[in-house]
DNA sequence: GTAGATTAAAAAATCGATTATCTTGTATAA
DNA sequence: TTATACAAGATAATCGATTTTTTAATCTAC
C-alpha cells in the first residue's frame, strides 16, 4: 500500500494531515458550495490550524481532485455538472466491475470474513443510527472491502478517488428511504454472490447497484441546481 | 478540464507550481534514486526556492503518487517493484485500450489533424535530436493526443498518472535502439488505424505497443536492481 | 556484550510577518 | 455612456525564524 493516500491521521498525526482528513470529509459531504472560492483565513479559524499546514492540505486536495487550484488566485470547490457525474458513474462501472471480478478470483477466506463483518456493521448502523457520518464511513468501508483483494493498488486508488467524487453528488440531498432500502439489500446480495464466487452475476449486480446510485445522485443534482 | 492537474506553469507561474513541474519531470526521469529520502534543505538549494513553496509542491506530488509522505518523517521517492510494474502495465492496457476505442468513436477531423501533427513532430525529433527531454515530451504528447477525445476527463487523468508511473521504470536505463524503432513504427500504425476508424485493430495494436514497452521497462528494472 | 535510557544533533512541521498579486471601487477621458 | 487608468484594500504566496519530533550517538545497568 506504499502508494495509497495516507491512512486517516489519529491524534498523533500532523496538523496538516488532520486538516486534510477533515477537509476531505467536509468536501465529500457537501459542507461547501460547489464552485465556491475558499477563504483561507476563514478556514484557518474553522479548522483551528495555522496557514502553513492548511495550505499544504489544500495543495494535496487539489492534486487529489477535490479542489481546483488556480495560480495566484487560491483554491475553489470544483463545480458540479451532469457531464461529470455521467463520466464518474461510467468510470465506476468499468473500474469497480473489473475490481470485483478480480477480487472474487483472488479473495481468500479471510476476505470472506471481512466482507461478512463489513456488511453486518453496515446493516447494524442502518438500523441503529440515523444515517450520519458513521453510516457513510461504514458504507465506504464496505465497498472498499468488497474490491480489496483485486490485486491492483492502482485500481483501488482510482476507485477510491471516484467514490469521493461520486459522493459529492450523491450526498447533495437528504436520504431517500425507498431507494435506499433497495440499495442496502443489494449490499447483502453482493456478499452472497461474492461468497458463491459467482463473478459474472456479482458484476451484473454491481452494475445495477452503481446504476441505481447514479439515479439517486442525478436526481439530487437536478433538484439541487 | 477543470479537474486536471494544472498545465505547466510558465514564467508567470508561482514558485510552488514551477518547482512542482520541475520535480515531477525529475522524478519521472529517474533523477532520484527509488526509495531515497528527500533532503528538503538540499532540494531548496537545487531548485532555488524557499521552504514553503517547496513543501507545497512535495505535498502535491505525494497526493499524485510520485512521492510517499510519512507523517513526521518527510518525503521519500517510492520504491520500484516488479509487482507494481506489472500492475501499472496491466492498468495501462485496460484504460488506454478503453480510451482509444472511445477516442476513435468520438474523434473529429480536428483530432485527425492533431494526431498527424503529433506523430510527425515525434518522428522529426526522432531523427533530428538525440532522444532527450524533448523527445520524451513529444512522446507523451503523442499518446495524450491519441486518447484525447475519449470523452472522459477522469479516464484521461488516470492514464496520465499511469504514464508517469510507468515512465519511472521505462526511463531507468539507456535507449535500446532496436526495440525503440519497432515502437516508433507502431506510433505511425496507430495513427493509420485511428484514421481508418478501425477501433478493434487499433486496440490490439495498442495492447501490443504497451506490452512491448512493458518488456523494455521490465528489462531495465531487472538490470537496474 | 546487549538492552534500555539519555542526550545532542538533525530534520520536519509550524508560526508570524512580509512581499507580491489580484480585486474592487472610484475617477477621468473619450 | 463606456472604457481605461489608477489607487486602496484584500488575498495569495513566500520568507525567515521557532517549535516539535525524530534520529543517531553515547552511556549505563544488567
Amino acid at each position: 500500500m506504499s502508494n495509497s493516500l495516507p491512512t486517516p491521521a489519529g491524534p498523533a498525526g500532523t496538523a496538516s494531515s488532520r486538516v486534510f482528513d477533515h477537509l476531505r470529509k467536509d468536501l465529500v459531504g457537501g459542507r461547501f458550495v460547489a464552485g465556491e472560492k475558499l477563504a483561507i483565513n476563514a478556514l484557518k479559524d474553522r479548522y483551528q490550524v495555522g496557514l502553513s499546514p492548511l495550505r499544504e492540505a489544500l495543495n494535496k486536495l487539489a492534486a487529489y481532485g477535490l479542489l481546483v487550484q488556480e495560480n495566484q488566485r487560491g483554491f475553489r470547490v470544483p463545480k458540479l455538472s451532469r457531464d461529470e457525474l455521467d463520466d464518474i458513474a461510467q468510470m465506476r462501472l468499468e473500474m469497480e466491475g473489473m475490481a470485483l471480478e478480480r477480487a472474487i478470483t483472488n479473495g481468500d477466506s479471510l476476505w470472506e470474513a471481512d466482507l461478512l463483518a463489513a456488511a453486518h456493521r453496515l446493516k447494524r448502523a442502518d438500523i441503529t443510527l440515523d444515517k450520519g457520518e458513521e453510516w457513510e464511513h461504514l458504507h465506504t468501508q464496505f465497498h472498499r472491502t468488497l474490491v480489496a483483494p483485486c490485486g491492483s493498488v492502482w485500481l483501488l486508488r482510482f476507485i477510491e478517488q471516484l467514490h469521493d467524487q461520486f459522493d459529492r453528488y450523491r450526498r447533495l440531498g437528504p436520504k431517500m428511504p425507498t431507494i435506499r432500502q433497495e440499495l442496502d439489500e443489494q449490499h447483502h446480495q453482493l456478499v452472497e454472490l461474492a461468497l458463491q464466487r459467482d463473478a459474472k452475476a456479482a458484476r451484473e449486480l454491481m452494475d445495477d447497484h452503481i446504476h441505481k446510485s447514479y439515479e439517486v445522485a442525478l436526481k439530487r443534482y437536478q433538484e439541487h441546481v
